[in-house]
DNA sequence: CATTACAATGAAATCGTTAACATTTAAATC
DNA sequence: GATTTAAATGTTAACGATTTCATTGTAATG
């Protein structure tokens, strides 16, 4: 491998000249730095990170941390996260990614190993690994669930905001008699969205049916079976407001499994906007979460905070938006 | 920071002795190297891992590297994929995550970056890479994707197998007008799935048809295009056999949109069984790819080739398995 | 023409480890 | 008890970069 000693010896110059050239410092004179350029394209020289991290202390590695990465759950995000840093992460920089259930001993999450770390987060039982990682000093932002804290760097979508738009839009349908499938309990999202969908029907003076609150945990399971559980009630609901996708499309099975037409008999919601919401049958109306959008920002405000700590952390949102497809009938 | 220097003071050795204690040398006292690590361990140490690679010439970091993250392909994949490396990679080794397509100069793939590289490569595109690579010295497998290069380690599903079991099971019940969308042109993917179909027509002596040979991207939308083109034939087939699951999820929404019941008036066959396939209505019969017992057995390749570099480059097979749902119709 | 100032380069220390080689200590052999 | 041997530890030099602190050369100043 060759070394910027290589360089310096072909040159004729010292290796630190090498070294100021490489990094474009401006004491070095133009055709020395031009000359030393050339020769180091010349001979295909590749800086070595260790070395080049051991006295900077810069990793040259940022994190990614997903909730957990187990779970079917972030399974759609993931590569749009993905897509969404490494449109704005520097080539030479690696991205590192991890689940934080699989962490085994905090200790190893230090300042020396991680620039930055960006956290896919979902659930408070997270919160362990985002104290540690703020009181280790390590710049960090936290992306897709909304934190109390407003000493963090946060970037969420607007989830309630986006559910009470869909609620007023279902209303505006005719709908009255409305159920919801909730989300993971522990989830911050389940009882965000949660709150839109009483804020939509409350706003627009619709009392609410303890009957049309059932559970579920985000997986596609636990929306067929709440389904199947709101079909048994003696009055069921003509809409229900799924709180993801996963589950929409659960529910969408229990009906087709009864024989049940959507949205027909009833309709249905969902949220995320994931590729396959398009492409049910029928096509599934649903609140788009930008998830690119906020990997994106979240990536640009950590780099921000890489490279002037004294930035402040905000809270921000991205608005969520309605795709009005086929799952809603009007009445 | 705390280093091994820190250590050594505080017990009273050489910082060498530390060293030693800590990475297992059998030179070391029982006694000692037990104070060390209590020691160490009350500290809070962590080793410096840019310091360590300097030396040892280890990086600690194994890439993954996709075909093309931007494209919609993948998405599935990669949660499983990082999953089944997850499982059986060393907790203080970084994975880092890249797409191939996001590179811009090959040269800055180099040994000292990276341990062992694993590549999920989707199309002979990606060769370029795979050879850089090679050339390096970079012990890598490559999975996914079957190589003709018998010197590079490599794990697949048995693909063209897969899909001749399922078109042995679609005649077996009945069907003889059999047709295909196929996957994107240039994917070696491509080329096997569609060898199997026409084996498993041949062996059961039914002629090729070729009207029923249409051509897709692997996108739900090309799925959808292909169904409307084998629908508007006059005669069309009894059964189609999609080239992915994606496709054969956009086929099934043409088939919703013209009316055209699946799978009493046409039959549909998938591949890859993903997360959504039992959840489509009707269910997708369709052929499982294994993906993480692929990735995990690539992984477990990578390590051993890391280990031991005199280890000899395998062609690794996983058998895929049909599963049978409700897209299948008897005749 | 000596002195000062500044621009450009070089020498040497440093970062936290590991590893080759040297040394000490203790036990085993004669 | 002197000598050999082995076990345990210590010294010192790497690894490849950056950085601090000289040093040189050249132009500007008086």
């Amino acid at each position: 491998m060759v070394t910027i000693k290589d360089i310096a010896r072909v040159a004729g110059v010292s290796h630190t000249t090498v070294s100021r050239a490489l990094n474009g410092n401006p004491l070095i004179k133009k055709d020395t730095r031009d000359r030393i350029a050339k020769i180091a394209e010349e001979l295909n020289y590749v800086p070595n990170y260790s070395a080049k991290s051991l006295v900077t202390k810069k990793s040259y590695t940022i994190g990614l941390f997903f909730s957990s990465i187990e779970q079917g759950t972030t399974a759609s995000f993931l590569v749009d996260v993905i897509k969404g840093i490494n449109h704005v992460l520097d080539e030479n920089y690696n991205l590192s990614v991890n689940g934080i259930d699989s962490i085994h001993n905090l200790d190893t999450i230090v300042p020396q190993r991680f620039d930055g770390i960006l956290v896919m987060s979902q659930s408070d039982a997270d919160n362990d690994f985002i104290y540690h990682v703020k009181r280790c000093g390590i710049p960090m932002v936290v992306v897709n669930r909304q934190l109390e804290d407003y000493n963090i760097m946060n970037v969420t979508a607007n989830d309630r905001d986006g559910v009470m738009e869909a609620m007023s839009y279902a209303i505006s349908q005719g709908h009255t008699r409305c159920a919801i499938i909730e989300g993971k309990v522990g989830f911050k999202s389940s009882i965000e969205r949660k709150q839109g969908f009483m804020d939509g029907l409350m706003h627009h003076q619709i009392p609410l049916n303890p009957e049309y609150f059932v559970s579920g945990d985000y997986s596609m399971e636990s929306g067929k079976n709440a389904m199947q559980q709101l079909l048994s009630l003696t009055t069921p609901p003509t809409l229900v407001f799924c709180s993801n996708d996963d589950m929409a499309i659960g529910a969408m099975k229990a009906c087709y499994a009864r024989g049940i037409s959507v949205p027909l008999q009833i309709s249905i919601i969902g949220f995320d906007d994931i590729m396959f919401a398009p492409y049910c049958n029928p096509a599934l109306t649903t609140i788009r979460k930008p998830i690119i959008d906020i990997s994106e920002l979240g990536t640009k405000k950590l780099i921000e905070l890489m490279s002037d700590s004294r930035t402040i952390p905000t809270q921000l949102f991205v608005k969520t938006s309605l795709r009005i497809r086929e799952t809603v009938a009007q009445l």
